[in-house]
DNA sequence: TTGTAGGCGTTATCAG
DNA sequence: CTGATAACGCCTACAA
């Protein structure tokens, strides 16, 4: 900023009161005269003047900013979701939002809650909280948290999904359509950290209502239907994963005739393998993706069980408005469910035995 | 905040020096004994001190945030990409973004600008602009501004992208492989703005670089292959657009042997299309995207036409930093190419002519 | 109804 | 080498 913007002294002086009558008018309370009001509003108009939100700040102690730190959301969809969810929810609301990418790594995330506790925003939501220091820091600051869909520690709100239900319904699904061969393409379980509000893991619970799915129907579990794993690859950018996991299904004897993915992104890869070897969804395999983020651009169309992403960070945001508003407030948890949405990537059991191609 | 935070006045006390002393050891600058700086360190530990970025803006009058608006980054991934970009960009250089989606409305995108003159960000970054009374506000505030792929004015520094060169790239790549009868779906030039500093649109330039090529090897121009619209329906989601237009080249008596498409969104709806109708690819289409976002997770691995994403934020972020260190630079204009990366969407033209299905 | 004055937490300029 | 002290722009008692 070159020319520096009208500050309410300059506007004061062009309509010849002072900088009270100005600040009165601006903030629409208290008693101005209807001539001085109008004097006032047209000496605005000719300075272009600005409120100047770090002065506010500096004087009220509220920055009406949210800092959100999030998982990469160029690799997976669902957090731009979220992120978009909790940046409307903030402006609907006064509030803007600091977005920060935590790229997958303690230190970064650490380095951006530094951030934010420095330009003092009002809360901070965490989609997802990866390093406990990180929430000590924000406690010791004394400052709203609220985590999503992981949560690492109890001392704050949170806003969890039940993900046992969805997976059941996608199970429930697929059981529905007489499939019995199903298997499992998902998140390993050790790889990823506990609840300590819910009984089990994100992960746990998938793997757990999709063993339980099975042993519903007295089908015993094969445990070379299961691949777990890294959600993405590392390196290679997107998406290896589900396709090496699906690759390495279609080899068995006797192939699955349907696949329960923990994402839809390990699904889209599970899609690449099937179509590779020239099978077709769902006449030869059905698949269920999590996620509802990529489905509806893949082909065929994915059956997924969807995320309540826009609930989750509507949610998350006013539960850290209520903390604003009332610091002393115990911490809340909200438990959202997902929904099984069915599109064309499922279908009845193939009625031949499948046997191995080639 | 309930508990409000040490300043520096506290730390000075803890230390049994003034405020100055303090800031001096903060800053790192200024001469200050070995055995003062200690007992300073040693009471911020103590402290717990945060400096207050608010306070310090007011006084120093920079930020060190940048304002950053983009299209909905939900729809595409090329929004998420570039803002990652700046973000990531941003950071190294000490800078913290505010991200704001427009929503493809041009009075959310003024609501925008005005957050960030408000909250006086040192520069703002648009992917893409929308309104020019947006960039006109910037101006009177005298706020550095870049845009981004698309420019409204001229008044403002750029990075823009090569789209016909890409688009070249992509069309040369199906000529060599034979194809001849190459369909065009893409974003209408009528539905987008025109550039102010290159001779064509974004759009046009995808196009004429389709018309082009074609002309180049003495074919026509049949208009009944190319299809003209919106990327992204706004109603129903994602993806319709493409899907729908592939459905209908499908239907011509003499079908395409290869698509060019404007975008890889559009791309997947031809992907789902061609799925639908049981035709392989690149067997016996081959189809070509632009962007390189979702063209990594679709089945088959798409070859398209990769945007310069990361270099795009990145410049972008560095050319706002030249503006903000010296206000009195002339805005620049850089002009980033377009790399088309070949993955198993594209095939040679079949041998036999297609026919109708059916 | 309007004006005065103090302070929010820094930084930066002067003295000492 | 260190300490006062004056802004930065705004809000808000309190006084007039």
């Amino acid at each position: 900023m070159k020319l520096k913007s009208a500050t309410l002294l300059d506007v004061a002086r062009q309509a010849g009161v002072s900088r009270a009558t100005v600040a009165r008018v601006l903030s629409a309370g208290g008693y101005v005269g209807d001539e001085t009001r109008l004097r006032v509003e047209e000496a605005v108009r000719q300075t272009g003047y600005r409120p100047n939100a770090m002065a506010r700040s500096l004087r009220t102690q509220r920055t009406f900013t949210i800092g959100h730190t999030t998982s990469e959301f160029t690799q997976n969809p669902f957090f731009a979701h979220v992120a978009r969810s909790i940046e409307r929810e903030g402006l609907a609301n006064g509030y803007k939002t600091f977005l920060y990418n935590q790229d997958g790594s303690d230190a970064h995330e650490r380095a951006g809650v530094e951030q934010f506790i420095e330009r003092r925003v009002d809360a901070v939501i965490f989609t997802y909280p990866r390093d406990p220091q990180s929430l000590a820091m924000l406690r010791a600051a004394a400052m709203p948290v609220v985590q999503i869909e992981r949560d690492l520690t109890p001392d704050t709100s949170a806003v969890l999904v039940d993900n046992y239900t969805g997976a059941a319904a996608g199970m429930a699904h697929l059981l529905q359509l007489g499939h019995r061969r199903i298997a499992f393409i998902g998140g390993d379980p050790r790889l990823n950290p506990r609840s300590c509000r819910r009984p089990r893991s994100v992960e746990e619970e998938r793997l757990d209502a999709y063993r339980d799915a099975l042993s519903s129907v007295g089908v015993g579990i094969d445990e070379r239907l299961i691949w777990l794993g890294r959600y993405y690859e590392p390196d290679n950018g997107i998406n290896i994963a589900g396709y090496r996991a699906m690759r390495t299904l279609l080899e068995l004897p006797e192939r699955p005739t349907a696949i329960f993915t923990g994402c839809d992104i390990l699904a889209a890869g599970a899609l690449q393998a099937t179509y590779e070897v020239g099978l077709r969804i769902p006449d030869d395999i059905s698949v269920v993706g999590f996620d509802d983020t990529t489905a509806r651009i893949l082909a065929p169309r994915l059956t997924s069980v969807a995320q309540p992403m826009a609930e989750l960070g509507k949610t998350a945001l006013q539960l850290a408005l209520a903390q604003i508003d009332d610091p002393e407030i115990a911490p809340q948890t909200v438990i959202l469910s997902p929904q099984l949405v069915i599109r064309d990537s499922t279908g009845p059991v193939p009625r031949l035995a499948p046997t191995r191609r080639g």
